[in-house]
RNA sequence: GGGCGAUUAGCUCAGUGGGAGAGCGCUUCCUUCACACGGAAGAGGUCGCAGGUUCAAUCCCUGCAUCGCCUACCA
């Protein structure tokens, strides 16, 4: 005896289901699979991480897709695991230990990592526990994280073999610097924000003899505190004003120096002055001009965001902005500040902590990508590899194309160190010792500025010189970098002692790697390489990638660079560009913005399934979510009407033969094959959009089916058979409604997974999961019985809507009759008589015959067929006579519209034939509908003025 | 500045070179034995504006407007 509860609560049963599943081995690919491997590996969310929005949307596509390739008998892994999140992860840790009062230098290196990994163990699970409360189907025997040993191994081998190969090189050149978080970031990482600073105009007086008239340039800046380390003065090379006095020194203000003025094309003459400061050093423009016009570079800002040493000694050591103002007033009391006004700009910020970056001069760690890119543009032009939507292939070719090379260091501690180390007593190739050279830039801020030490250059030899160990500028050191003219050893293996001279003062570089160097590696490196593993040939290249468009540079393009290289195959066939979640109003959901919608409390309120199927049926392609809990509500009810069509279907248990029903199809009556081809549509829609990443109509498809056509039609079809028909006529429309219930819940099931769990345990197998049944597939059609049904139901839907319009009672029951064009359609009319009749509350139906002779009636033409109801006392007639003449006024004007084109010789010469038919056919039935509109009006203005 | 996308029913959004769609909301009727988280019948749109191509444009092209996103620059 199946019993199924009244209604479906979701959570009595979700967890359970997740268990039974994950402890029976479902998620783990399927040996016995007979289809080609399919591989999806997730995009790694932090570790740091709490599920949003974005996450849910990228995990339901993605679980929809690996249980539809399961099902559909694919060997399928959905590989899961987190990102290491090298500056969110050190951020949330130093958080937590500023509240303690801890500082990390001072729990030093190794004891600042301990703790983090003790963080992760605690936290670090959570947004997994989160994706598998929305029912994510992933292999979790198989999770990973960026910083275990495996991957750690493969982003070591990875790093040595582009080091070998000269792919990655330092250099000292202008980067942006997170004075917070005390590293260096890619372009990427910096976000660009409007905001209003000031503009202040600053005078650089000639230096005597004066040729200018007031004997100064003015110049505009919104950073006067760069100013500290100018090192020119640029103007527009036939930029009449200045032309006398290129070449010839200005005096920069607060220094005491002179700066020349020069000459270069990238100065629009026609803004502010014309004249621009050149800080080579704190400007990525003014760093090409100085590299244009061999000039100096002056740091004048150290990486805490204070000032440096070389600002002087009246600035060095102030915070960036208070030195601003300090320099603002000494310039206002020397008469050299022209002015300031509002000014709107756009400043960097770091994407981490939001604080405003500053372009500092440092040795980083960089790929050479020119290579890397040209293959992965390749591959997305000869289509090895599927942007999906694809209008995103232009973006991805724009931004490869202008790609600079990718400044993987990071001045943080948690992460891949770099394996590089330097020996400070080996000797140089020449003899010479590299002592005093090993180390070019310690930040060390405090005992610089007692021992007056310059910023940049040679400190580790003048703290040497101040009697410090080696050990102890290591230690206090906060910030280290290797010279550059150091040649480093780069290795796969840790390193103890030089293996030159044996050297045991050997230095690691202190810099990890870029957060996204090791995400690069993910499709292949969690498969296990660099080693041969069974699961590395079984699926490799994965299947798809589901992202969202933000990170397709951070993240894919990286992938695919990175796979061409190492496993010189792309890491993936096909890239689904899912879009952004929004809030309702089309906003960005964020923490400050207060506008969050948080998917656990989702999923508490609707339950998974509703939440999910939501979430498939607003992933349209290419366009951004704007998320409603309405949405949602109503996809409950969908399930809610689901479990009641269960229910119905169960009741009628006792007469289920249990058996598949091919081979009796002719068994069965008209709405039976009409269900069954319906079904069968469906199933092909279903998987024809899944296979075209089209969710949202994949969901669509099934709704309108089991709703609209199951629900709505069929079961109410089977009533009359189920209460007054025979036993044999009940058994066979009953096991159709099992099949069709069966194949519904398959094929609900990647959207749905729990409900349709729950149903399939509780109606068809006792100990199997619906999960490793076979999805739908090739399912018969019957024609026939589709167009025949659209007769019945246009004759029932046409007397329900004269019903309806004449406002007659439902409890009344009335006579109908249904003409017809052909003898075909009266048959089926007159088969399908009881099943009409019931539907209708009609107690008496005439089919072909006119039974307007008797009595007068309405008219309603559907289709091929009249229907006519007699009306005598059973409704308003003014009214319906006013509205009857409206629509009549709206059919002249279709008429007279399509009557112009018939006419139109040149539609008539050159539209396709079945096109001319078919607007031909259209103008008959309007003629002949305003024929039966004016007969009822006719009809009703006698019965009124009998009344 | 450059690029991309959007503009369709009250709201949220699908869609197509030849009949304007869905969900929610709304109106009317129905507590009929799966379901009121329901059923039936309806109302509601010059498919942003202006041109062009075509026998035919909501769809293709051009321009404009509004909104959004990406990207570069902003001395």
């Amino acid at each position: 005896m199946i019993e199924l509860k009244k209604t479906y609560s979701p959570e009595d049963i979700e967890d359970k289901w997740y268990v039974f599943w994950e402890q029976n081995g479902y998620f783990k690919p399927n040996p016995n699979a007979t289809k080609a491997p399919f591989c999806i590996v997730i995009p790694p969310p932090n570790v740091t991480g709490s599920l949003h929005m974005g996450h849910a949307l990228n995990a339901t596509i993605q679980d929809i897709l690996t249980r539809w390739k399961r099902m559909s008998g694919h060997k399928v892994l959905w590989l899961p695991g987190t990102d290491h999140a090298g500056i969110a992860t050190q951020n949330v840790v130093e958080r937590e230990l500023s509240k303690e009062g801890i500082d990390r230098h001072k729990l030093g290196r190794e004891t600042f990592i301990e703790r983090v990994w003790k963080w992760k163990a605690e936290y670090g699970g959570k947004i997994i526990h989160q994706l598998k409360k929305i029912g994510a189907s992933c292999d979790w025997s198989r999770e990973r994280f960026t910083l275990d040993e495996g991957l750690s191994a493969a982003v070591r081998e990875v790093f040595v073999r582009l080091f070998e190969e000269g792919l990655v090189y330092r250099d000292n050149r202008l980067i942006n610097w997170c004075p917070r978080c005390h590293t260096a970031l890619s372009d990427l990482e910096v976000e660009y924000e409007e905001i209003e600073g000031k503009l202040y105009s600053i005078k650089y007086p000639l230096t005597p003899p004066v040729r200018i008239e007031g004997g100064y340039i003015t110049v505009a800046t919104t950073r006067p505190e760069t100013m500290l380390g100018d090192t020119a003065v640029a103007v527009h090379p036939e930029d009449e004003r200045y032309k006398d006095i290129i070449g010839k020194n200005l005096d920069l203000p607060l220094t005491g120096r002179k700066i020349p003025v020069i000459a270069d094309a990238a100065v629009d003459p026609a803004f502010g002055t014309g004249a621009v400061k050149v800080t080579p050093a704190h400007d990525f423009n003014d760093e090409a001009i100085g590299k244009r016009h061999k000039l100096k570079s002056i740091s004048v800002i150290s990486e805490d965001g204070r000032m440096s040493a070389e600002a002087g000694e009246r600035y060095s050591g102030l915070d960036r902005y208070i030195c601003r103002k300090k320099i603002v007033e000494d310039l206002r009391e020397l008469d050299l500040l022209e002015g300031d006004k509002k000014y709107l700009h756009s400043v960097g910020h770091c994407y981490r902590c939001k604080t405003i970056i500053e372009p500092l001069l440092t040795i980083q760690w960089y790929v050479k990508i020119e290579s890397l890119a040209s293959e992965a543009v390749r591959a997305v032009q000869d289509k090895t590899i599927r942007l999906i939507p694809d209008s995103w292939e232009n973006n991805y070719f724009a931004w490869m194309r202008d790609i600079k090379d990718w400044c993987i260091s990071r001045q943080i501690w948690w992460g891949h160190q770099i394996p590089v180390w330097c020996c400070p007593d080996c000797k140089g190739e020449d003899g010479t010792p590299p002592q005093g050279e090993i180390i070019e830039h310690i930040f060390f801020e405090p005992v610089m500025l007692r021992a007056g030490i310059k910023a940049t250059g040679g400190i580790y030899s003048e703290l040497k010189k101040l009697g410090m160990s080696h050990e102890e500028i290591i230690r206090n050191s906060k910030i280290i970098r290797i010279s550059k003219k150091v040649k480093p050893i780069c290795q796969r293996e840790e390193l103890t002692e030089c293996p030159k001279c044996g050297s045991k003062n050997i230095i690691r570089d202190p810099d990890v790697l870029d957060t996204w160097f090791s995400s690069a590696l993910w499709p292949f490196s969690t498969l296990g390489w660099p080693q041969e593993t069974e699961d590395l040939k079984t699926f490799y290249p994965t299947g798809v990638l589901v992202t969202g468009f933000d990170i397709l540079f951070f993240w894919v393009a990286r992938m695919i660079m990175m796979g061409l290289k190492v496993m010189k195959d792309a890491p993936f066939r096909d890239v689904y560009i899912h879009a952004l979640v929004r809030d309702s109003k089309g906003h960005k959901m964020s923490k400050s913005k207060g506008n969050v919608i948080d998917p656990l409390v989702m999923i508490d309120k609707y339950g998974a399934d509703a939440f999910r199927f939501t979430l498939a049926a607003f992933a349209a392609q290419g366009r951004d979510v704007r998320f409603s809990e309405d949405r949602v509500e109503g996809y409950r009810h969908f399930i809610n009407k689901l479990w009641n069509a269960a229910k119905f279907i169960v009741n009628n248990e006792e007469l289920w033969a249990k058996q598949p029903l091919h081979g009796h199809d002719k068994d069965l009556d008209l709405p039976g094959r009409w269900i069954l081809s319906r079904l069968a549509f469906t199933a092909e829609e279903v998987n024809r959009n899944l296979g075209n990443y089209r969710f949202n109509d994949a969901a669509n498809s099934i709704y309108q089916f089991v709703w609209h056509e199951f629900c709505d039609w069929y079961i109410e079809f089977t009533k009359p058979v189920l209460y007054h028909g025979s036993s044999e006529e009940k058994a066979a429309v009953i096991n159709c409604l099992f099949f069709v219930l069966e194949k519904i819940i398959q094929l609900l099931h990647p959207f749905m997974p729990y409900v349709t769990e729950e149903l399939w345990n509780t109606v068809f197998e006792q100990s199997k999961s619906i999960m490793i049944s076979q999805y739908p597939v090739d399912l018969p059609k019957y024609p026939d019985a589709e167009e025949q049904m659209d007769y019945i139901i246009s004759a029932i839907t046409g007397i329900r809507s004269i019903r309806g319009e004449l406002n007659i009672a439902p409890s009344l029951e009335m006579r109908a009759g249904i003409k017809t064009a052909s003898k075909e359609v009266e048959d089926v009319m007159k088969n399908n008589l009881t099943a009409i009749m019931k539907l209708t509350r009609c107690k008496e139906i005439n089919i072909g015959a006119d039974i307007r002779k008797e009595k007068g009636s309405a008219v309603s033409v559907r289709d091929k067929m009249e229907i006519y109801i007699p009306i005598e006392g059973l409704l308003d007639i003014k009214s319906e006579v006013e509205r009857l003449q409206k629509e009549k006024s709206k059919i002249d004007d279709s008429i007279a519209t399509l009557n112009k084109k018939l006419l139109n010789e040149d539609f008539l010469k050159n539209a396709p034939r079945v096109v001319v038919e078919k607007e031909k056919a259209k103008f008959d039935d309007f003629v002949h509908k305003k024929e039966k509109i004016e007969e009822n009006i006719k009809l009703l203005k006698t019965v009124s003025s009998k009344q």
